[in-house]
DNA sequence: TATTACAGACCGACCAGTCGGTACGATGAA
DNA sequence: TTCATCGTACCGACTGGTCGGTCTGTAATA
């Protein structure tokens, strides 16, 4: 039993807790006391209780960046992109939804310099998805109506609120609810030009959605 | 000048502290310099920091349900109360921005019984958009291929989340992101017979979007 | 005189982080 | 092979300080 690095359990132990009572209402002791260490074997494995909410963060986004670059760089046009980081968010969301829910509830908490290293990244997130939104409306496959910093912004928002409701044991899966949002989505920003490739990604454009 | 009663001025000053460094980030100590009073005035007016906190909630989410139903009530048709309902929103934003990050941020932080009391009238707005979303569906203004309960969710995401990005002092008023949000939620909801009303209240739809 | 509204010194609990110590495997000289 | 040495990983009592909340006092009002 028992085999895992003590770091790893620290890490586990302080995430799970974290998700549940939030930063401020779980103690470095609590900790240490259900990962079954001490205060020294904390402190040999970080430097703070600051450090250790900055490598949850860092871990989940970086994992969320690189998935979404795959999505974007193994697809070519903006519709399949699309919903190919769409896609990617839910595999994200199945195995880091704890650090999900730390991430955007506890992140005013970390000191300057790490508040810094990780909005790098975040913006790095989002601007990967407006380029696509712009390209898009550049072939002309979606509409140009809509700004797409807002447009963007409106699809992170749907996507990311879904840790405030999401239940794993609930009737849908994340892939489920994804594939809702991808309809939504898409209904939203395709033009009639548009249409014929997003009828191969999403049923309910087969069912003409100009007729009900 | 300074004549506000104080409970007022403790109310305003929390608010402000709390959405810029968190309720845990700020002590009472603080709340009470910063207002210019005392422990002692502190806990004449508040039974302790987590009632502060629970009225801070209250005060937002009970006008955000009173504008939502009068949005509600002063239209008949779906898609007029859909659009009703998202201006109401803008208007609760301009007011009460801070409330809506102290809400989102730090409401697990709430005591148990405060948290279900909240938690009621949450449910309360969620269940107003998800029944005008279900009455467009039955009325087939609003496309039934995509869940009733899911869509409200992505929406109310949508529009929660502005609290993270949106800037007072940004080039967009909330009222112009709001017509984004109405344009973009109509045109993935809307069928071909809903379109004539969606033409009246959303610009957009009448550059009819079936062509580019 | 009684009550309300506030002041501010004070208290006990708790908390992040420190520090002197230990257990133990690896290394290397005899 | 044996034993001294060293470095790493971890232990847990302790500290300095902070925090939410209490309590006694007082000035103003009614």
């Amino acid at each position: 039993m028992k085999k895992k690095p003590l770091k790893e359990r620290i890490l586990e132990t302080a995430l799970r807790l974290f998700n549940e009572k939030g930063f401020h209402g779980v103690s470095v002791e609590q900790i240490v006391d259900t990962a079954q260490t001490s205060k020294g074997g904390f402190y040999h494995n970080f430097k703070s209780k600051d450090e250790l909410l900055y490598q949850i963060h860092d871990v989940f986004i970086t994992y969320a960046i690189e998935k979404a670059q795959e999505a974007y760089d193994e697809y070519k046009t903006p519709i399949s992109r699309l919903c190919a980081i769409l896609h990617s968010f839910t595999k994200v969301f199945d195995v880091y939804q704890s650090h999900i829910t730390v991430f955007y509830q506890e992140s005013i908490y970390l000191s300057n310099s790490f508040q810094s290293a990780i909005n790098v990244k975040r913006d790095q997130y989002r601007y990967l998805l407006e380029q696509v939104i712009q390209e898009g409306q550049k072939l002309g496959d979606f509409r140009k109506e809509v700004p797409a910093n807002i447009t963007t912004m409106a699809i992170i928002g749907m996507i990311n609120w879904t840790y405030k409701w999401f239940d794993q044991k609930g009737p849908l899966t994340m892939e489920e609810i994804a594939d809702i949002f991808k309809d939504l989505i898409l209904h939203s920003l395709i033009t009639e030009q548009g249409k014929p490739e997003a009828v191969k990604l999403v049923k309910s454009f087969s069912r003409n959605s100009t007729t009900r």
